[in-house]
DNA sequence: CAAATTTTGATTTACGTACCTCAGAATTTC
DNA sequence: GAAATTCTGAGGTACGTAAATCAAAATTTG
């Protein structure tokens, strides 16, 4: 049998108050009777239950996700999978609100996160956006003691608890070592091959991780491929695929394409319409409809993903053990680089 | 507020104990009566307090798993991760008991889910054989409502309620896949290539469906890629050593080696004792220290993984949500098959 | 219509914890 | 040594559900 706080109080010899005054914290015990209880606590090896803690406090964890607007196929599936944890929260004991904030902008990220300061939740999860006044906020936040995960997007060396999200170097590297591979032979000759990568913006962390994994893994291991200027798409499929259109124009051999932001369905109209001499080789991120379309028909070779619904998940369970104050389980919660080619699709 | 059995209690003008003979299916009610509360019940979208219902039932989870005593890597940590989950388990009101049976045993699983039957636990996990007496045996697990959970090695067509492991064709479809792109130009001329297959034993079958999935691949996609004859390492270090030793030495143009088994640590003695003209393009399974080691020293370019604490975290919930009659979350019961280069290792 | 049976109500206890009150004991302060 | 203060004990209520008892009401049976 599990100990309680019976048990305790009978080992220490004190009341059912007293053992309550010190699990929780509460003044009105002397340092004696204190050590006493403690010692209980420890033989008996009592842990809480915190299933019936939760229900005689009445409890509900209130965390709220600050998501930007974007309309990109990823970020709405973010979305929806924190939609999803809305409907299944009242089962969990969680109350989780959404709030909107537009793409791109740290001032109305940081007006959300004073908002949510006002508010206590018992956590926040936010898409972070890497600006000085942002990591202030999260600072703040830090002190008033409310747990913070960033998600899918991370503001290192910030106060924040927790990240939700991929490596994003590892996944640019991931990217140039398949892309190096894929290459070598057929289109990789003597003389060397020429990639082109499209981004989404470069003042985005991400973005800029991805692509300084990518550009270090080709210049080390494979010197004789050559990357072209970044062509930033906006993650705008009409943008993207005017870029990608007229790269392909302007340099005929293009032997590969790395697209390491969202706007692939400008990318994928662009290389349908294209028929130069080869095909080139294409690697994507995130698995979307059209991604998934692309990869099945040959157009594109593969796809790294981030699962959102994992992030999702995994933020709400970090945000609640924090407010606990209990241990995470480092192996559940690392979101994988997962790697997709035509035969592994889900 | 959310609704408790005391609104529909006073909704459908009836008493306690009458609202709890319906929703625990007693008997002694009207089916006027019946009607009068479950309408009560949908109309305030009652759903049960799991929580308050298991502390009142003061109920825990007794849960078994039956593991093959297997002393290759992955075997071994999946055992440590069930461990874990021991460890965890008072926290989640869980029961969990470990049943060891010696491998590629069927008679010693069967004799082991008989004992399991006798005991009627919530749910167990075991990691299928697939032969007949086996599956008859699970059929009585069913007829007994034993929810059932098949662990790595899936137990097809049968009366399992859910498998908690990875595709193997598809696994073996991508080892193809990549074995395929990986080899074409350098080591795949006009004149092809030869790739050599280290397997546990073909009996199981895990090793017939990986196999199965690489060899189509690269017979649809990679015609001038000529597979060899299948080497048996009976997951074993020693063999597996002395059987891809002489392979090498025999076949002087082994381009790549797909270990599709465990016993990858005699497979990667063997290769660096070898030094033939190149070194063959390896892809193997599971990571384990030896094959990270190996993949990040260059001796293996890709391992293919399953994740056997998200396979055990997996099997207990949906276990746990068979026995409470809940759904699962397919999405997050999918378990991965992860790629690994060199890049991305965790 | 009475007797037997089934259905229902009212009430209680329990699960393990939180939190409250109030009285009494122990300690410190003056 | 009395007064003030600090501790501690005893007891209760609550959270939402399960499960039990027993009496009263309604229904069916003979």
């Amino acid at each position: 049998m599990k100990p309680t706080v019976h048990d305790i109080a009978k080992i220490a010899g004190v009341s059912l108050a007293t053992v309550d005054r010190v699990l929780n914290g509460r003044p009105g015990v002397r340092s004696v009777t204190r050590g006493k209880v403690e010692d209980a606590i420890i033989s008996l090896g009592y842990v809480r239950d915190l299933a019936a803690a939760n229900l005689a406090k009445s409890r509900t964890y209130s965390f709220v996700f600050i998501l930007p607007a974007n309309d990109n196929s990823f970020m709405i599936s973010l979305h929806e999978e924190v939609r999803g944890a809305v409907a299944r929260s009242s089962a969990e004991r969680t109350d989780i609100r959404i709030v909107d904030v537009p793409p791109f902008d740290p001032g109305a990220l940081v007006a959300a996160l004073e908002t949510v300061l006002a508010e206590k939740p018992a956590g926040v999860a936010f898409v972070a956006i890497d600006a000085p006044e942002v990591r202030a906020v999260a600072e703040r936040l830090r002190q008033a003691g409310i747990p913070m995960v960033t998600l899918v997007s991370d503001l290192p060396d910030s106060s924040r608890d927790h990240y939700a999200g991929i490596d994003n170097i590892a996944a640019g590297r991931t990217a140039g070592s398949l892309m190096g591979r894929f290459l070598s032979g057929p289109l990789l000759g003597e003389r060397g091959a020429t990639v082109a990568v499209l981004a989404g913006s470069m003042l985005v962390r991400d973005h800029r991780e991805r692509l300084e994994g990518f550009s270090t893994v080709i210049a080390q291991a494979y010197p004789n491929v050559h990357i072209l200027p970044v062509l930033e798409g906006r993650d705008d499929p009409g943008l993207s695929e005017t870029m990608v259109a007229e790269a392909l124009r302007r340099t005929a051999d293009i032997a590969g394409i790395y697209s390491l932001g969202a706007g692939n369905r400008g990318l994928i109209r662009a290389l349908q319409k294209a028929h130069g001499p080869r095909r080139p080789l294409v690697i994507a991120h995130e698995l979307t409809a059209s991604t998934r379309a692309a990869l099945a028909d040959g157009v594109i070779d593969a796809v790294l993903n981030q699962d959102a619904g994992h992030e999702v998940r995994s933020a709400i369970r970090v945000l609640k053990a924090k407010a606990d104050g209990l241990p995470v389980l480092a192996a559940q919660e690392r979101i994988r680089i997962d790697i997709f080619l035509k035969d592994n699709l889900p």
